[in-house]
RNA sequence: CGGGGUAUGGCGCAGUUGGUAGCGCGCUGUGUUUGGGACGCAGAGGCCCUCAGUUCGAGUCUGAGUACCCCGACCA
């Protein structure tokens, strides 16, 4: 933590992270490397982004249920390019009762295998299809990088796994969930996201297809910020998930799984963010206003509080979610305290107030000149209404930022010069993996995804020379 | 696993040629304050990462170890 004032746009970006996350009270640092330690207030965001998700899980008729944190090593193996993929970053318990096991236990990187093997047991007749579930929970992945909710050695998140009987309907199923995403993103954390299709080398390891929804960060490099997977019939295949057909022959089924982690926060965090800290999202704010009683006495404090609690009542009433901050600070230390912790509105009633029936009302999203006296009257459809003008700017400023730094370029030389800079770059490519990769090597730009929306036509790979038929974002990323 | 750092009160740091352990923030008590990060007074709080050495004497010098951080590679 710096002491001085760290800015988004400072050269280091990591240091003014680290300092929001910590000056915020999100995280605490932990004893064990690369772990989170998730405070109150930073969980309450998780929260948040845990019913917003599971609200519209419900709505496509998905049902929450558990599977265990130990999954048997031959499991991982089953699974060829899966086990290949995930053996570096393994946690495992080799020694459990003070007896040597027999088999070693994996710490769940993330669960296909064991919740295939469950699902080769529910799963029998085509009447059993579609299967859908989803399961909220931890995973280990023992990064060697790791920075707080980008990417932390362990992290909460919810894994969707279904099975279905036709590929058809596994792509839709796929491709649906990236939507519920995308919709979550944008409507409720105010982040605007691309969605795309990984490459060859960036896709999940087992999968046909992944799919993902992109998002720039603060300093202008990418962050996949939620996956979805067509598996294909892969893991169908291993854990022998097999139905009957109505033709009565017996089928492999067709599965996919998708995925949003504690990594949201933290995309939050770096798409909002500002000078002076946090700027959370209206929706899933866990204070959305915050209530400051300023007086000078006690003559002054008592109808002062009276007005607070009567307008908080009234906000509450609708289920608005307020604190009201009646510690014994000054009021210039309690704005500053609530605006690090990103509160979208801040509403401060004085003892002038009380005599003319006003109030302040304060936008995190705008500076002083945000800040508005209204009328007492009517507060709950002012401030409902300022919330959602709030999500509205928020949702703005980052499509706004994300144009501004996303551009199309021709050649090789330009790629370079914007990776330095920083940046998108939406290109036509027809390269090849090896292309890929001596790519990343010389800018340290990935290939983040191809786009589900794509321009007519075609057009001249910038690397190969190639015509391409598809467009790229390359970019380097979190 | 490469390259570079750091390790001293809860946090951030200073500590000169080796000689009684310091500062800021925070914390406790108290009083004055309060419309944009207030101030006074009085307090509490340390195995200076570990082990071994040099020395009359080590936070400081030497050696070994450990942990953490940053920049890469690996990745949600």
């Amino acid at each position: 933590m710096s002491q001085q004032a760290v800015t988004p746009q400072s050269e280091n970006f990591s240091e003014w992270y680290n300092d929001v996350v910590y000056k915020a009270d999100l995280v605490s640092p932990s004893p064990v490397r690369g772990c989170l330690i998730i405070k109150p207030y930073g969980y309450e965001i998780w929260e948040g982004i845990r019913a917003g998700l599971d609200k519209r899980f419900k709505a496509t008729g998905h049902q929450n249920a558990y599977f265990p944190l130990f999954i048997p090593e031959s499991y991982l193996k089953r699974e060829a390019e899966h086990v290949e993929g995930f053996s570096p970053e393994l946690a495992v318990v080799t020694i459990a009762g003070g007896e040597v096991l027999q088999e070693p236990l994996v710490v769940r990187p993330t669960s296909e295998t064991i919740i295939g093997e469950a699902f080769s047991q529910w799963i029998q007749s085509y009447r059993d299809l579609p299967l859908l579930i989803n399961q909220w929970a931890n995973v280990v992945r023992w990064e060697k990088r790791t920075r707080p909710f980008l990417r932390t050695s362990e992290f909460l998140w919810q894994e969707g796994h279904t099975a279905h009987a036709t590929e058809a309907e596994a792509e839709a199923e796929t491709l649906q969930m990236l939507d519920v995403y995308t919709d979550f993103a944008v409507n409720e954390a105010a982040i605007p996201v691309v969605k795309g299709q990984k490459s060859e080398i960036e896709k999940f390891a087992g999968a046909l297809r992944t799919y993902t929804i992109e998002a720039m960060m603060g300093d202008k490099k990418a962050l996949q910020s939620g996956t979805s997977h067509n598996l294909g019939q892969n893991f169908a295949k291993a854990f022998a998930i097999k139905y009957l057909s109505r033709e009565n022959v017996e089928e492999f089924c067709w599965t996919t799984s998708w995925g949003l982690s504690t990594r949201m926060v933290g995309a939050i965090i770096m798409t909002h963010g500002d000078d002076k800290g946090l700027r959370l999202p209206p929706r899933l704010a866990p204070i959305q206003v915050v209530a400051i009683p300023i007086y000078k006495n006690d003559a002054e404090r008592t109808p002062v509080l009276e007005t607070v609690n009567r307008l908080v009542a009234e906000l509450r009433g609708a289920g608005m979610r307020v604190h009201i901050d009646d510690r014994e600070e000054t009021p210039g230390f309690k704005f500053n305290d609530w605006e690090m912790r990103g509160v979208p509105v801040r509403l401060e009633v004085g003892p002038k107030d009380v005599q003319n029936n006003k109030a302040v009302l304060a936008r995190r999203d705008m500076g002083k000149e945000g800040k508005q006296f209204i009328s007492q009257d009517g507060i709950l459809a002012q401030v409902t209404d300022l919330l959602n003008a709030i999500h509205d700017n928020m949702l703005a400023q980052a499509t706004a930022f994300r144009k501004a730094n996303t551009h199309d370029l021709t050649t090789y030389d330009d790629f370079k010069s914007l990776a330095e800079k920083g940046g998108w770059a939406r290109v036509w490519w027809a390269g090849s993996n090896d292309d890929e990769r001596k790519i990343k090597e010389e800018t340290g730009a990935t290939l983040r995804c191809f786009p589900l929306e794509q321009p007519e036509g075609s057009g001249t790979c910038f690397y190969t020379g190639q015509l391409a038929n598809r467009v790229a974002i390359f970019s380097k990323a979190y």
